[in-house]
DNA sequence: ACGGAGATCTTCT
DNA sequence: GAAGATCTCCGTT
């Protein structure tokens, strides 16, 4: 079903959401992922449009984070990293898991923000049918999760975020007070030794449903 | 509710 | 050759 547009007389736009410009994720890595909580990871799939809200985030920044991809300088993996702001960053981990990043800060500096929630708002079935026999809940908590019931792969790596031409794409979405905000460390970092694995670079919204394990979900 | 182990394969040392 | 920005399943409490 088509939405539902006001009648052309009245002189309104349509309601509309529109992308993230790229500027917005010229920024530091820090400051993106505080503020792309709330906004909305589309994605076409299947001939339908999947929404979802970012509830939780988890930067990494340029050479001098031990945790970060960019840590030992470009790679034919990480090459997304320093490129355009405003693009996808997908790999894979542990041979079966996608992750989605979204690149941060200046081309050349090396960051991006790796998005570990969001809340299903449309499309539901079809990440049901990505993800058999999952509740609503558990459908896209987690970085793994996500991916899986939004089709993102590897296809999507070094895609442009800020515009729905490439079928997945980011809107402004609720805006998310500083209070409704936590924020903690990084999870899953084993290897990286402090600071890095104390720095609180994970938000996500106070008591969200649908943030990951290891966010303060309860049950 | 919690903990441990296996999956699975690309990337970098 | 080892580790990994994870998830699932199966065990025990």
């Amino acid at each position: 079903m088509p939405p539902s547009k006001p009648a052309p007389h009245l002189g309104f736009k349509p309601l509309q959401s529109p992308c993230l410009p790229a500027e917005f994720y010229a920024d530091s890595a820090v400051t993106v992922a505080r503020l792309l909580l709330g906004a909305v990871l589309c994605r076409n799939s299947n001939g339908e449009v999947l929404r979802a809200k970012i509830v939780e985030t988890e930067c990494y920044t340029g050479q001098n984070d031990l945790a970060s991809h960019g840590r030992s300088g470009q790679t034919p993996r990480n090459l997304p990293m320093w490129e355009d702001p405003g693009r996808a960053y997908v790999y894979r981990t542990y041979g079966i898991h996608w992750m989605l990043n979204v690149v941060t800060e200046p081309k050349g500096h090396p960051a991006a923000v790796l998005v570990r929630a969001v809340e299903p708002l449309s499309g539901q079935h079809v990440m049901q049918d990505l993800r058999p026999g999952r509740s609503i809940l558990e459908l896209t908590n987690g970085p793994g999760r996500l991916c899986q019931a939004m089709a993102i792969t590897g296809e999507q790596n070094r895609i442009d975020l800020t515009t729905a031409a490439a079928g997945l794409y980011i809107e402004a979405g609720d805006l998310i007070l500083d209070q409704d905000v936590q924020i903690g460390p990084r999870i899953g970092i084993e290897q990286a030794a402090e600071p890095w694995l104390s720095i609180p670079w994970r938000f996500w919204i106070a008591g969200n449903q649908y943030v990951s394990r290891g966010s303060g979900r309860q049950k």
